[in-house]
DNA sequence: CCAAATCTTAACCATTTCTTAACTGAAACG
DNA sequence: CGTTTCAGTTAAGAAATGGTTAAGATTTGG
């Protein structure tokens, strides 16, 4: 399922939008401002940008120049073929005057989606590295492979650092990978890992909280 | 030096959009039908291609669905969105309606060639070579004749060296060459793809993730 | 329309991964 | 201090996955 970000700050056309990307099965983000744009970038690396160029806080042109490899289609009222041309030359892939029509627009997205690989982005925290491969968790440098299973457990960790996670969450989390995962094989899961990280590192990295369920090691 | 092929039968436009091209520092072929059109692509290999829709030949729709991996920028005076939006999906990159802006035309271009620099890999890894017939992969000179669905196979882990793919991922990747390819006939191809591999290389190129998917070998 | 090439299906076995369950140790709590 | 509950480790068996092969179905090319 593929993410887009939408940076508008008219509330009703940033509604209109999203609506029909919701209704052909996009992920969507929002953003209202420019600095809020450049917040959400960097935390959901959206798989695609619709940009509206006239932005409170930073305006789109700087947006585009800070974003390298994340397609940008400009949503724009202004026709001028200077600003057209200016945009596309920075680092737009596409230009699309206001009104648009909703076709037209989602065409035009699927065209700059298509062939586009997800980027590939790492979770880590310290030593650990996870690699976006679903199979391998660096540990300063040194490759250790994982199962599928482990991954998901230590991805859901990396992903809620400084949290404790009960084990019903964890469970939950990792059920579209692992099925039938009660509490036990979490256990013994959880076990593998930590053997598997103690092999490159002194810390024992995930830790239990009694009673409750297991977060990293501060 | 980019080379771009017009398929423009309109002579006067035609040269119009040459001579602006040539100015620009672009090597031009010319295609004046569909069928010249046809020829001139697997001749000159281009790197992109501007296509009027209406041909003396084979239409520009047909020409469309025939290029895989050229860019096609549309250029019509069709400016019915369903044509649009058609052809959009159906594989161009782009739909400028005539008449254009030159700077537009120009900085369209620039966006299409500059993405397809980014996505536009050699498919070679190793001692491994693809070549651009379908059929054939040079594993260090020596020629193996491959099958559809095992070129399509290849080609794609190729597209993707260093990362795993899932083999739903692959699945929906072949799809088009190979429809009804599930995930146990999969592995009859990939074993055959290492099977020939093996015949001029001690290396077993293809690996699978256990629980995930395949990748090249590192 | 036939022969050859290719693809899918299915069975077999080897391997990897997951779960189960038993045992041991540690924390909470009266 | 002893009991109970939870956590960690381990090993064994169950289940899932991958590789190979061959047969039959389908497609392709002459």
């Amino acid at each position: 399922m593929k993410k887009i970000l939408i940076i508008e700050d008219d509330q009703s056309i940033h509604d209109l939008i999203k609506e029909l990307l919701i209704e052909e099965n996009y992920q969507v983000v929002d953003a209202f401002s420019g600095t809020e744009a450049i917040y959400m970038i960097q935390k959901e690396s959206p798989d695609l940008i619709l940009l509206d160029l006239m932005l409170p806080g930073l305006n789109g042109e700087e947006i585009i120049k800070q974003v390298n490899d994340i397609p940008i289609i400009v949503l724009s009222a202004k026709i001028s073929m200077k600003d057209k041309v200016e945009n596309l030359l920075n680092g737009a892939v596409d230009y699309i005057t206001k009104p648009f029509c909703n076709e037209e627009l989602l065409a035009r997205i699927k065209v700059h989606l298509r062939n586009r690989k997800k980027k590939n982005q790492e979770l880590s925290y310290k030593e650990l590295t996870l690699l976006n491969d679903n199979c391998t968790l660096l540990v300063s440098e040194n490759k250790i492979k994982l199962t599928k299973t482990e991954y998901a457990i230590i991805k859901q960790l990396l992903l809620n650092k400084n949290q404790v996670i009960s084990k019903n969450e964890l469970l939950e989390l990792i059920s579209e990978t692992t099925e039938d995962c009660d509490e036990n094989s979490l256990k013994v899961h959880i076990s593998h890992l930590n053997k598997k990280i103690s092999e490159y590192s002194s810390l024992k990295y995930i830790e239990s909280v009694w009673g409750i369920g297991y977060k990293l090691k501060e």
